[in-house]
DNA sequence: GACCCTAAAAATGAATGCAAAAATCCCGTA
DNA sequence: TACGGGATTTTTGCATTCATTTTTAGGGTC
């Protein structure tokens, strides 16, 4: 705790629940949460200061965090000027979009093949409930389920590095949300799409579902760029 | 320059050329050189004191860029007890290759249409020279610039989120080449897959293009577990 | 010698301090 | 009022310091 001469055991309630994080692995979350749910707009200076004092911890390990974030591509670094919340540039959604459409793909050949049946029966509960949220007209949980939809599908591809790098991409273009609100739009789409990825994740069949994925990305992609023009 | 009472200008002379980087930023991809070279020994502790003095740095930099390192998966952060260089996984290597020839495919399907004449052409001077080394028994030569024919190929996608990750994960994959040193048994495979690559590249035939790097990326990956049993 | 316990030493994680750079403010001039 | 420009404040980057934890060393017991 920062300007105080509080112990580490009186600071470890204000921790999060998991106590053998380090500081600042958890900042890294916390701040990315921060920038990716929009609380700090665009562009803006990153305030070290409040931060620290939000989060009770010193400069030290915040910037540390910065500096990863900085290296995922949420935040820049600019010498001598501090960072700022990675600007939103329309022309980085098709690279964004591109890139992640490669992850799908492989999402997709991998996860046919090696998702237990647990795992499917846990997308179907997530797809239902994107159903009843859509009919819900409840957005936000909506957004949230297919965030977990993704997640989950590419966690069953058993494949670490790919799943924690699909993280990363969809949290940053996640952040692009805001230009486009695309969902509130292409609610029933998506929901069919997702329909024939759990159809093809069913049949088990790699090549079939990685097209699938791979069309509900681009058709994602299409209605985020024909909101900008 | 820690333990001095030196100016920052006297200090700047021990910095690298490029004036305008930060600390933190060389020290990055230096450290990482040293993880991927192997001067540092998988699993072993990094050591910190020693990289300070090294670098004339002090530990707030240092550490600053072991976390990044450790997002990018060449160092293992353990709470409380320091850092140690990532171990060796064979068990990694699938998931590598695997994730590597999502990028592959992507790289081949956008170069052939993005690549410039420039770009093709300064690809095909590689690969002669690619030609010549193996002919000399230049192994570190060789894979130097087998090294620059996939990173300049990759470049030639345009696409700075891939080019930026593909190069991580080559970087990554690198480190394993202890185990197997591939190059010198492939050599002449290798030459020719690339030869096809370059052709490929030239007819800009995308579907070709990818398929020849999956082919000659899978092939690699093959060659290495081969060599693993 | 093997084992275990304690104390000194070293390393780690984070807070604080400090010099340089940047941003802001203030005031004079046109 | 608009526009410098120089002093002041703030911020930044890094070094240093400090509290804990871990590791190592030493010594007693069996």
């Amino acid at each position: 705790m920062p300007k105080t001469g509080l112990s580490k055991d009186q600071q470890a309630h204000l921790q999060l629940s998991d106590g053998n994080a380090s500081l600042h692995g958890n900042l890294v979350a916390q701040i990315r949460a921060i920038l990716v749910d929009g609380e700090l707009a665009d562009g803006t200076r990153i305030p070290e200061g409040e931060l620290c004092q939000r989060f009770n911890v010193s400069r030290t390990p915040l910037r540390e965090a910065l500096k990863v974030l900085a290296a995922e591509g949420f935040v820049v670094l600019r010498p001598n000027r501090g960072a700022i919340v990675a600007p939103l540039d329309p022309a980085e959604i098709q690279p964004l979009f591109e890139f992640k459409s490669a992850l799908e793909r492989l999402i997709g050949l991998t996860a046919a093949e090696r998702a237990s049946d647990t795992e499917i029966g846990e997308l179907e509960k997530i797809h239902l409930a994107l159903d009843a949220a859509a009919v819900d007209g409840d957005y936000k949980l909506y957004t949230r389920l297919n965030y977990m939809f993704h997640r989950n599908l590419a966690a069953a591809s058993k494949n670490a590095i790919l799943t924690q790098n699909y993280d990363v991409i969809q949290q940053r273009i996640w952040r692009y949300r805001f230009i486009v609100n695309e969902y509130e739009k292409r609610c029933q789409e998506s929901f069919a799409e997702h329909e024939r990825i759990i159809i093809a994740l069913r049949a088990r069949t790699p090549l079939d579902l990685a097209e699938r994925l791979e069309f509900h990305n681009r058709r994602t992609a299409e209605a985020m760029s024909a909101a900008l023009c």
